[in-house]
DNA sequence: ATGGTAGAGCATCTA
């Protein structure tokens, strides 16, 4: 079972690139953020002649995650479950593919530490982990992949010292972080390699940044332990990252020895 | 070549 996150910066703006990437890669199952769009317009024909399934929650300018599976694909959810505070952006989707439950996140930039917006991130965190609780249980197969705009660690940014008072490091976040990986989640790509730096998912796209290697790990496949005790490769998909358009990440694929089939 | 935003949408926000 292949398994891939990838934010893709405005579907519209990168579908030819991510129809190449899916003939390349060939994953099962793909979980997409920032798609920017609408569900009208989102191009679930295109992905079904790829032999992909579809689900997409979005709703315009902003945000917008989907799953794509070849897989199966039944019991959509987008959002947080009913009795959770209503999220106000498309940042949540989640479905059963193959026997595993899915969920595709975007998690809240949080801008500043003083900003609004970072409140919103924490809360989004603490409601996440509120979500698994409410829909599933760490006891089956489950992943949760996406943009997670926090570096767990400081090995996973290019440079501590130019984070400094910046969001994606901050204490809280790491910790809130963390907070949902308890309920019973495993980050199998650093697990494999623990003492690695450089391995990075996102680059800012000013200032050369992805060129001269300078950029941090905050895309995940984190999967419960049913799942990652059959991981068998982690890695990131840096060519997805270079030539022309690219989005400003590069897919996360994870594989794991479970079954594959509807 | 030896550097170096991009996307949405039309002013400026978001990342």
């Amino acid at each position: 079972m292949r398994i891939a996150t990838w934010n893709v910066n405005s579907l519209n703006a990168r579908m030819p690139r991510v129809e190449e990437w899916l003939i390349q890669a060939q994953p099962d199952v793909v979980c997409l953020q920032e798609t920017k769009m609408a569900d009208a317009a989102f191009p679930a024909l295109a992905f079904e002649a790829l032999g992909y399934e579809s689900v997409h929650h979005g709703s315009g300018r902003w945000n917008g995650v989907a799953i794509l599976s070849r897989v199966g694909l039944s019991d959509p959810m987008v959002g947080f479950e009913p009795s959770i505070e209503p999220d106000t952006d498309t940042r949540l989707i989640s479905a059963t593919c193959a026997g595993i439950r899915v969920t595709s996140v975007y998690v809240p930039n949080g801008r500043g530490l003083d900003d609004p917006h970072y409140v919103y991130k924490l809360s989004w965190l603490k409601r996440l982990r509120e979500h698994l609780e409410a829909t599933t249980s760490p006891e089956v197969p489950v992943v949760v992949c996406g943009d997670y705009n926090i570096a767990p660690t400081d090995i996973d940014i290019w440079d501590p010292a130019a984070f400094a008072g910046m969001t994606h490091v901050s204490q809280p976040e790491r910790e809130a972080l963390q907070n949902v990986m308890d309920w019973g989640l495993i980050d199998t790509f650093r697990a494999r390699y623990p003492d690695t730096p450089g391995l990075y998912s996102y680059w800012d796209y000013t200032a050369g940044h992805f060129h001269k290697r300078e950029g941090m790990r905050i895309d995940f496949c984190l999967a419960s332990a049913p799942l990652a005790n059959l991981s068998t490769l982690d890695l990131v998909d840096r060519n997805a990252r270079k030539g022309t358009k690219p989005s400003d990440h590069a897919p996360v694929i994870a594989e794991y020895n479970y079954p594959v089939g509807p």
